[in-house]
DNA sequence: CTGAAAGCGCTAACAC
DNA sequence: GTGTTAGCGCTTTCAG
């Protein structure tokens, strides 16, 4: 089925078939009905690959996470999405498992592709890696890479400040002795949570105790592995900062196992997943602007790609993390609900 | 940048960079790494609309889902993922926002982009549109659509039959004052887990009170609410089925408020959703195997795809969700952690 | 092993 | 208003 066929039945000339389906120049009436009609007879809808010839843009955009299982990436990719519909883009959506090779397979097929830009979360390549990515004259927006903010354009989150944060608020209820679990696969964002607690432990004249600082699988049963760690150390901690939510709810779980309650360890999360709200206790976690990260990110790729020459400077841009006071710290006060 | 270019540079012909790109048949060494060298040099990568222009295939499908922050859709996109990238094919990922509107343009965009087929997972068209949509020869697969399981190809679960299930298990503890929440927008599925309701009542010998089905948000408040208006009935229900375990989230919460406990009100979910396992009380639910769903549909879909014409008798397949019994119901005995 | 040339289905000048 | 024609960038016979 081609505009040929649709022409002969119609019986005009291509041309004019393509005129009435681009509703673009004048056509009269009474064509454009023979025209119509001979579409809806024969089922005809334009080959989109003919048609996009003639065209640069393939009016499709690549997201790549790592993990879409992860309620905090699809929030994000809501954002995303609501861009991309404004401009009539639809998103490639793949996830990488937190592998760089898979990364830079899907990387190679969505240019393949001539996807318009991409959008991507990557937790594997290297800042010499992504730049290199210029080459094969891909746009794209960064998430979450705050490294490579001086030469990409980046969306990310203040992960550093909010960690700190979230440590200092152990501070103030009086908690000292305090751990942290990182994910073991976000090495990025992981070191920036690091650092954040490290400053938080400094300025409040406390020396960092390597033991206390461990990895985790990014799982529920890998906040409760590590936890148990943590838990079976002779002057095992008081508090506890699980660098993910997911991470925290099996942190939270280890701790009921073995008898404490969080009256004896305190407990942080970090992303503020829905179900946090509902569990007991409730999670004190710090919330990151998902959503609007997603927004942000596709604003800035449709930016780029709507330049004809690529002149603006990289922008960088940090939307605030911030830490949303529950339960789960052991704090008596009565706090007004938050969910 | 195109085909020329390299081929000027190289100094051979279009047809022999063509067949370098496509490896496809015999070059010599000496020339395919001239033109190679061009290839790197120019960064050239071959115009994916050109090139399908002679193939009718795209190696992009679509995949329709009301919510992409439910998590078990998101799992059922990942089955297909597996599968899709085993056949190379990239997924377009739309969210429905259970909206009629946005489903029918959103299906129209993806049919003018000419993907290869469609996994759909509909709220909101009747079986009559989505016959319908065979008239734009668009190949697909429904998702959790047992209406349509006689005309289409057809992916589910015993919806039904689980929810009886966990319905029986509830007169099993001796709970006889059972209500039922179904998400208002999941129509389809909702009649269906009603209905299984409705046989176990009536296979116990209890009178269905109409007063004790009601409908509800699919959220957490949503529950609550929901929740809200069963336990102010001067005659409470002593168990609640949830139909969602977002919803049982709410519900749980809502007992919780009311200063009662699952001992006097036993809650069921349905989904099993990660956190179901760490929330205290651990959620009895009814786990769902969407992974393999999406397997499923998945490859029913390239094995339509990739006939020539479509023969075969459409497929109806039902995978089975079955009972997760953890603590929610109030049971005393002690039984095996489930995750 | 390599190249010339004919399309793929459509759009866009350019005529009429 | 409508048709003719020349491409878009690539693949694919068909000759050499």
């Amino acid at each position: 089925m081609n505009i040929k066929k649709v022409a002969e039945k119609a019986g005009v000339s291509i041309t004019t078939v393509s005129r009435v389906m681009n509703s673009s120049e004048k056509v009269s009436e009474s064509t454009r009905k023979k025209v119509m009609d001979a579409v809806k007879e024969l089922n005809y809808t334009p080959n989109w690959f003919a048609r996009n010839l003639h065209n640069d843009r393939s009016n499709v955009i690549g997201l790549l996470i790592p993990d879409m299982l992860e309620q905090s990436n699809m929030e994000l990719a809501r954002g995303v999405e609501k861009v991309a519909r404004q401009k009539e883009c639809n998103i490639i959506l793949c996830n990488t498992e937190y592998k760089k090779t898979l990364e830079e397979q899907t990387i190679k097929t969505l240019i393949e592709r001539n996807i318009d830009g991409l959008i991507l979360m990557s937790s594997a390549l290297s800042e010499q890696e992504l730049r290199e990515l210029h080459s094969q004259k891909l746009r794209f927006v960064l998430i979450d890479r705050p490294d490579c903010a001086e030469t990409e354009n980046v969306v990310c989150t203040n992960y550093e400040e909010a960690a700190e944060e979230a440590v200092d608020y152990f501070f103030s209820l009086g908690r000292k002795r305090i751990a942290i679990i990182v994910a073991d696969r976000a090495e990025y964002i992981g070191k920036n949570k690091e650092n954040g607690y490290r400053k938080s432990l400094e300025k409040h004249g406390v020396d960092v105790d390597d033991s206390l600082i461990i990895k985790g699988e990014d799982t529920i049963q890998g906040g409760m592995v590590a936890a148990g760690k943590l838990l079976e150390m002779k002057n095992r901690p008081d508090a506890i900062f699980a660098a993910t939510d997911t991470m925290a709810f099996g942190v939270i779980e280890r701790i009921r196992q073995e008898g404490l309650t969080i009256e004896d360890v305190g407990v942080i999360g970090f992303d503020d997943i829905q179900t946090g709200a509902v569990m007991e206790p409730k999670l004190t976690t710090v919330t990151k602007p998902s959503y609007r990260m997603g927004l942000t990110a596709a604003r800035i790729l449709f930016d780029i790609i709507e330049e004809e020459e690529i002149t603006e400077q990289p922008q960088s841009i940090v939307l605030q993390s911030r830490l949303k006071i529950r339960k789960s710290c052991g704090n008596k006060e009565r706090i007004r609900e938050i969910w």
